[in-house]
RNA sequence: GGCGACGUGGCCAAGUGGUAAGGCAAGGCUCUGCAAAAGCCUUAUUCGUCGGUUCAAAUCCGACCGUCGCCUCCA
């Protein structure tokens, strides 16, 4: 079955091929680490998680690149984002950084998020930014003024075809207050000058300076997955200006197409409208995952699909929630059965004949642009199934379950993420066992206070067995771990 | 102003020409000592509105209404 993907640079449907048969180079642009993230990087990096899972479980070998910017990114009134950070909490720029990067990672992971194979830095990679920096103003793409470097978008022809804008339109629309010192209003920095309050500073062939924004990801996309690369994801909101950016330095540079498809998540609003800092309707993850398991989370996200928007409200938390539970119920009672069940047993051909279609369903809606949505679709039709299976048939075959586990395992476990290996709960024990172990000799007690010796030695000698000691006092009895 | 996306049952959401998946919620029934879980059934003659094309449209075309995104930092 051919995968379909929806290419953003053509705008349409396509069948994916990569350069090398059964290989994928895939880059993601990564967030700025200057606080901790957010939901709307639950949606980005979840649904770029699953397309990297899902060419996993076609069987490509798929190497994942997802950099860290640290240096460059601005704010709109010019401010340096780390260095904003770095002054609000009087910590060096770099603190600032390794403190939100680990932070990012702790949520990635905590939700389930495949790390990725490389996450190069920004800061990293100077001395190769400024090496295309000097090769763009070498082949007349980028100028240099008063410290400056600016890539001249005139220059390259191609420039707004990703994002199919013109460059008379952004001049005619120029909210962007123009520098004097910019060719045109749509020229973007290569290279800035650092001030000097600016910390973060390297020197190169124009003074001390530092990147700027756009040029770390096309340098960092070509060092390691090479040019073209296979896939370029991202969330759909960087489409303009840092995607088209990303495309004309590297198309500049070297001419070579940058990327062969683009895959960009759709944004994530709150209420209908988008989240943001500005306008304080934002969840940080941390926060969400206080009130919501990190699979219902990942479904939430999945329940629409990638490329569209998606509307986070409690309502529809709750349901994603409550919805992740009924498919976890089935898969914890399958389990149970399984370990319980009479070793022998293998599965029943008419039983699991039919499994096949559910694989195949979901693999024709995970094939078309990964529709999540309706391969969601189809495991709760499997979800019915199996529960009607299992209350039908009090003594099905081991093989038959096993057969219907691997299936959840594959699909809803590897290549959606949405399924706990265990479902054992950490548990606070020490004030858990002491409230058992309460319940337990109270219940025992009046088994001895009616003289059922046989059902009282035979709840002591279980707690034995588990390795718990009890004493039977005047005063009642006590416990110990041990003995 | 320019570019773009979207509008499907109470809520969320698939479905791009052949007669409306799935989840949540609600109601009824079954199972059950009770509870929970689960199963069965019910809930859109209809897909923002109005026209058009077609044997056939949620799906194509046009107009209009509405919502949102981007154009400035964002994942």
């Amino acid at each position: 079955m051919d995968l379909k993907v929806y290419n953003y640079l053509t705008r349409e449907m396509e069948i994916f091929e990569p350069q090398v048969p059964g290989r994928v180079g895939m880059y993601v642009c990564g967030p700025t680490v200057y606080d901790h993230s957010h939901l709307g990087h639950v949606k980005t990096y979840v649904a770029m998680d699953v397309v990297v899972r899902y060419l996993k479980h076609l069987g490509y070998n798929v190497r994942h690149v997802r950099n860290i910017t640290d240096v460059g990114h601005l704010l709109a009134s010019g401010e340096d984002r780390i260095m904003k950070g770095a002054r609000r909490y009087q910590l060096e720029p770099m603190e600032v950084v390794e403190t939100y990067m680990a932070s990012f990672f702790a949520d990635m992971d905590a939700l389930k998020v495949l790390r990725p194979h490389i996450s190069p830095r920004a800061s990293g990679h100077v001395p190769e930014i400024i090496q295309w920096v000097q090769g763009l103003i070498e082949r007349g793409y980028a100028y240099e003024v008063a410290g400056n470097v600016y890539f001249a978008v005139e220059k390259f022809e191609e420039y707004g075809k990703l994002s199919r804008r013109k460059l008379e339109d952004l001049e005619a629309g120029a909210r962007v207050q123009v520098r004097e010192e910019k060719h045109h209003p749509a020229d973007f920095a290569l290279w800035k000058r650092a001030d000097a309050d600016h910390l973060m500073r390297w020197p190169s062939p124009w003074g001390e300076g530092y990147p700027g924004w756009h040029i770390e990801c096309s340098v960092m996309s070509t060092k390691y997955l090479g040019q073209p690369v296979d896939i370029h994801g991202g969330g759909l909101e960087n489409i303009f200006p840092h995607n088209e950016c990303e495309i004309a330095q590297a198309e500049a540079y070297r001419d070579v197409t940058f990327a062969n498809y683009w895959l960009l998540v759709g944004s994530l609003t709150v209420d209908g409208v988008k989240m943001s800092k500005s306008l304080g309707n934002f969840l940080t993850i941390k926060d969400a995952l206080q009130l919501y398991t990190p699979e219902a989370l990942r479904y939430f996200v999945l329940s629409s699909h990638y490329r569209g928007p998606v509307d986070f409200s409690q309502e529809a938390l709750d349901a994603a929630q409550r919805g992740v539970e009924r498919m976890h119920n089935t898969v914890r009672k399958l389990r149970h059965r399984i370990k319980n069940a009479p070793p022998a047993g293998t599965a029943l051909l008419s039983d699991v004949s039919g499994l096949r279609d559910y694989r195949n369903a979901f693999e024709v809606a995970m094939s078309d642009d990964f529709n999540t949505p309706q391969a969601l679709g189809t495991l709760f039709e499997f979800v019915k199934e199996v529960n009607r299976f299992l209350s039908e048939n009090a003594y099905a075959s081991v093989g038959t379950m096993v057969t219907m586990e691997r299936i959840f395992t594959d699909l809803a476990g590897d290549v959606l993420g949405i399924l706990p290996m265990s479902f054992v709960e950490p548990v606070e024990s020490e004030e858990l066992v002491a409230g058992l172990m309460n319940l337990v000799l109270t219940l025992r007690q009046e088994y001895r206070e009616s003289q059922d010796w046989t059902q009282s030695d035979y709840v002591r000698s279980c707690l034995t067995e588990l390795g718990i000691t009890v004493n039977d006092d005047a005063g009642g009895s006590t416990w110990q771990l041990g003995r």
